[in-house]
DNA sequence: CTAGGGTTAG
């Protein structure tokens, strides 16, 4: 950067240099500084603000290279703004799509989707970087619809294109959508590159898709495409998310160089499963390597720790943290009040919670609502839930949680005064929904969706597993009723529990690991969580759950995740 | 000087 400085400084004072030479090297140092790292936007906005008259080139670049820096702002919309109100030169198609991936890379709906209408006013809309910039803005602010009619109208559409859009759907874990689309272009004769196959991957692990993830890999192996740092990565989270964290270590220490994101997403892989001392052991290995950890390298090691139980170091890494000058997220706020519920110190919990800097999301109330109920802390349950209930007063799940705290301590009263209130607010428990991968398609299951066209058999599978759940001594639908529906519901629900449809449509259909995800909305529930290991023993068979919140792996009537409860 | 990629709590 010196460097660029005396040259810049040697231009400027030149008067042998032809004016337009001048204007292309002002042009390369301005370009050059911006997209150097964050320190040097100021040289670059300097130089650009010397310019008399900027060519269309200097503006370009001056979007571009403020988009790219670490903590970008509004400031390349703004820029941008600016050289629409002058009026002059044009906005070329490198000018709109820079402006419309600062817009993707800041989530600036309103702004992009009136760029839009500038891409027609300049007739830039045939530009195949300004239509892929397009469909990357949608996908980036989940607007997937208009990224969909985005590309569609896009008449040739070229590798990067279909990419943009299948990342789109992987990013919003549209799975299927996103794995038909890579089936499609492949017909179309497109041959993807590392970078389709990376948001590919990402699909397979948001799904919990081990078979789909597999022969995804095998297809990368197989049509020769480069593994490189990102796809590791990529393998790396889908194998730990899938339920093979064996296989995620073996891809991990093969890798010739490993950076920040790397030895996170091992960490974090890691901790889902509940190996905090490897989870750790990485830690220190990575610190050892002179890699600076992140806030999610730490997400990662501070939710190891409470796995574990680990109080005092999880503390203590939380210091470091600090002594590493990363400031702590909502998520690592979280990750302590969850270490200090399992220990057992609510208290000291709800102190920590009361004195946090950053006002406390309903998830780190949550956290501490259960720890509550756990402890059998009524009162403290009750302080705490009236926080919850005013962040959010139509969750469903906070009513069971409330109503749960009530009955484990035999308040029937309060129990039916809690299903009242749910009741008159109108709040309905949301449908649990599960998913079960089968031969590379994924499968979703709703409460009280009978519309599967092999109902009847998966209905068959549910008797034979109650059966033989009962034979072993468990009633087979307490969680049902617990969980899923009310009770005035229980006969009829029987079929309709999500995660159970799942697992008897995974041991129906197929014969290795049945892995399965439960969505957003549901957790495992102690009693499933028993009913799983029965089924895991009394079938034989290999059973991967993952709900919103952890990794379970079920085998011979064992579950890999002891600390759960 | 253009467009697409990996890690995020309960």
């Amino acid at each position: 950067m010196t460097t660029l400085r005396q040259i810049h400084s040697h231009v400027l004072r030149s008067n042998t240099l032809p004016s337009f030479f001048k204007a292309f090297a002002l042009f390369q140092i301005v370009g050059f500084c911006a997209l150097s790292s964050s320190g040097d936007i100021k040289h670059a906005r300097a130089v650009f603000n010397k310019l008399k008259n900027p060519d269309i080139f200097s503006w370009n670049s001056m979007i571009r290279g403020c988009s790219l820096i670490q903590n970008p702002s509004n400031e390349p919309i703004y820029l941008y703004y600016k050289l629409i109100k002058r009026g002059y030169p044009n906005p070329n198609s490198y000018t709109l799509a820079f402006v419309l991936k600062a817009c993707a890379i800041i989530l600036a709906f309103k702004e992009g989707w009136q760029i839009h209408s500038h891409v027609y006013k300049f007739g830039l809309d045939s530009s195949p970087f300004v239509q892929t910039a397009l469909v990357n803005f949608y996908a980036k602010c989940e607007d997937i619809g208009n990224a969909r009619r985005m590309f569609d109208e896009i008449p040739e559409r070229n590798l990067i294109a279909w990419s943009t859009m299948i990342s789109g759907y992987a990013r919003i874990g549209f799975v299927n959508e996103a794995l038909s689309l890579f089936r499609e272009m492949q017909k179309e004769g497109i041959k993807p590159d590392e970078v389709t196959m990376v948001s590919v991957i990402s699909a397979c692990s948001s799904s919990g898709a081990l078979d789909l993830g597999r022969w995804v890999h095998a297809f990368i192996d197989k049509h020769i495409i480069k593994v490189d740092l990102e796809l590791t990565t990529a393998l790396i989270n889908m194998y730990a998310r899938c339920g093979c964290i064996e296989k995620s270590r073996e891809l991990f220490d093969a890798m010739p160089k490993k950076d920040t994101k790397a030895w996170s997403s091992m960490i974090v892989g890691l901790a889902i499963h509940g190996l905090a001392e490897d989870a750790l052991d990485v830690f220190s290995k990575m610190l050892e390597a002179n890699v600076k950890p992140n806030q999610i390298t730490f997400i990662g090691v501070l939710s190891a720790c409470a796995h574990r139980g680990l109080v005092t170091q999880g503390q203590n890494y939380w210091s470091n943290m600090i002594g590493y000058g990363i400031e702590p997220l909502m998520e690592h706020y979280g990750c302590m009040v969850d270490i200090l519920c399992r220990a057992g110190r609510i208290e000291e919990a709800y102190e920590f919670v009361e004195t946090m800097p950053i006002s406390p999301n309903a998830i780190i109330w949550r956290t501490l609502l259960m720890g509550c109920k756990k402890k059998g802390m009524l009162e403290k349950g009750e302080i705490v839930a009236k926080r919850l209930f005013e962040l959010e007063p139509v969750n469903a799940e906070n009513y069971v949680l409330l109503s749960n705290m009530y009955a484990a301590n035999s308040m029937w009263e309060k129990v039916s005064w809690v299903r009242k209130k749910m009741k008159d607010s109108g709040i309905k428990a949301l449908p649990g929904c599960s998913s079960v991968e089968i031969g590379g398609f994924v499968h979703e299951f709703v409460v009280g969706d009978r519309s599967h066209p092999e109902a009847k058999e998966i209905r068959e599978v549910l008797q034979d597993i109650a059966e033989r759940v009962r034979q072993a001594g468990h009633d087979p639908w307490t969680s049902v009723v617990l969980h899923d529906v009310g009770d005035e519901e229980k006969e009829g629900a029987l079929c309709e529990h999500s995660e159970r449809l799942a697992i008897a449509y995974g041991l129906l259909k197929t014969k290795s690991p049945v892995v399965i995800r439960v969505a957003k909305n549901l957790r495992v529930c102690p009693d499933c969580h028993e009913v799983t290991k029965i089924i895991s023993k009394v079938y034989e068979r290999e059973i991967i759950v993952r709900d919103r919140v952890r990794f379970h792996r079920f085998v011979d009537g064992a579950c890999s995740c002891k600390d759960y409860w």
